[in-house]
DNA sequence: ATTACTTATTGTAATTCGTACAATATTTGT
DNA sequence: ACAAATATTGTACGAATTACAATAAGTAAT
């Protein structure tokens, strides 16, 4: 630099988290939108997300912004990635941080508020051209979802609490963009603790398919090793 | 909030990046830190790390940090997490945005400058107390590092050019801290394009092993389905 | 040169896992 | 009762995993 910089020039910054949340509905993954209100972009579409208060932890900010623009309250969300560029932000230098959570549609509901015109759920494969970064951050969210759908059963969070065999597996070969063995598939789930109930699915012209619960609670108490080493 | 916040509240806060180096010698997995040489935390040891010109775009900023403090040029660096605690820093509200990277220690000369007053490598088991939430962005980086151990074969970043399966193994071994069997080590590897060299270890009073040198080229022109879903 | 010693490297057998199908079962609707 | 449709289970084969054992190839001392 050919100029000192004090310290106070440092604090000039601002961040925000951004939102990003996964649902399934109608054999397709979806993400939660929002109709910006306000400038800059005002009228685009957007992940939900805003400033973080000056005294306003992370995490706390995440939960008041996702509130405050669509409504939902008490989602769980896992950090995703930082995006920075220095021209990102047209009003400003401002970073965001981007968290993630999977939700069932059918549990909340979504009610657009403060400056949030509209709030939609948007199929993740048929998404608009967003304001700021968002498409960016979407799609790098969406392989951080991706790698964590398969390490962890987490596409639980996704599904009805009960739900059919053939309903996870197609929850799989959507995300995955690909297509997978029935038989094998079920194989597969062997080592998932799934409780089978005494109801079957309703309103089918065919055999109706048993309805699974997940057991969580016998997951965790389980041990899995992280450790494979795949190279 | 009971009273009105405008714009300009929000842009008080400053950013910095931390960058851990991780690097392997003597048989254990190291970790580059600096000593402060400046308030706060003045004489503390800590993860090389700077506030962010307010123009800079964090990549170009790990970089240009990294090598004010420790003369490390041309290393590669990955996006870790991020920490915002709001009191994490004793000088206002800063956000970090931790990066990580591996290298070959023998490759690089290490020399403190600007406000470091030492740069040294610690295993990452026997590190101190360090400055601000350091210990954190360690262990958590750590963290992430070992599953792309598990899921890249980035550890030939860590081991000089030509090295032995032994010298491989035990790396693996180190960082999971686990034991491995040696035959069934090398089928795993199987998979991977290893090369090896006419060359065969040397001063060692035993019969010497091979080296090997990791064919890379050979490995980004493969296929590596990402999906595997183990759930 | 011969031999003991140490580690490298390869081999084997039993088992489990992955894969591609095929076969059977159960419900709906005619 | 029977066809239609999908659910669910089974089988067979090869690949991968695992736990050992056996062999190979150097060093170092006799």
């Amino acid at each position: 630099m050919l100029y000192k910089i004090e310290l106070t020039d440092f604090f000039t910054s601002a961040f925000s988290v951004d939102c990003m949340i996964f649902g399934y509905e109608e054999g397709q993954l979806k993400v939660l939108l929002i109709e910006r209100g306000v400038e800059p972009f005002n009228h685009y579409w957007a992940i939900p997300g805003d400033l973080v208060y000056p005294n306003e932890d992370l995490p706390d900010a995440a939960s008041r912004i996702l509130l405050e623009l669509t409504g939902l309250a008490d989602v769980p969300m896992h950090q995703s990635k930082s995006f920075g560029a220095p021209n990102r932000h047209p009003q400003g230098r401002v970073i965001t941080i981007s968290y993630f959570a999977l939700i069932r549609i059918s549990d909340f509901e979504i009610k657009a508020s403060s400056w949030a015109e509209k709030a939609m759920w948007v199929a993740v494969n048929d998404v608009p051209q967003l304001a700021f970064d968002h498409n960016l951050i979407l799609e790098s969210t969406y392989e951080i979802l991706k790698q964590k759908l398969n390490a962890d059963p987490i596409c639980f969070d996704l599904l009805p609490e009960k739900f059919t065999l053939m309903e996870l597996q197609q929850l799989y070969e959507y995300a995955f963009n690909t297509t997978l063995d029935k038989a094998n598939f079920r194989k597969k789930l062997k080592s998932i603790p799934l409780i089978q109930l005494n109801e079957s699915q309703q309103n089918v012209k065919h055999r109706p398919a048993k309805l699974f619960k997940y057991d969580a609670s016998a997951y965790s108490s389980e041990k899995h090793d992280s450790f494979q080493f795949n190279l």
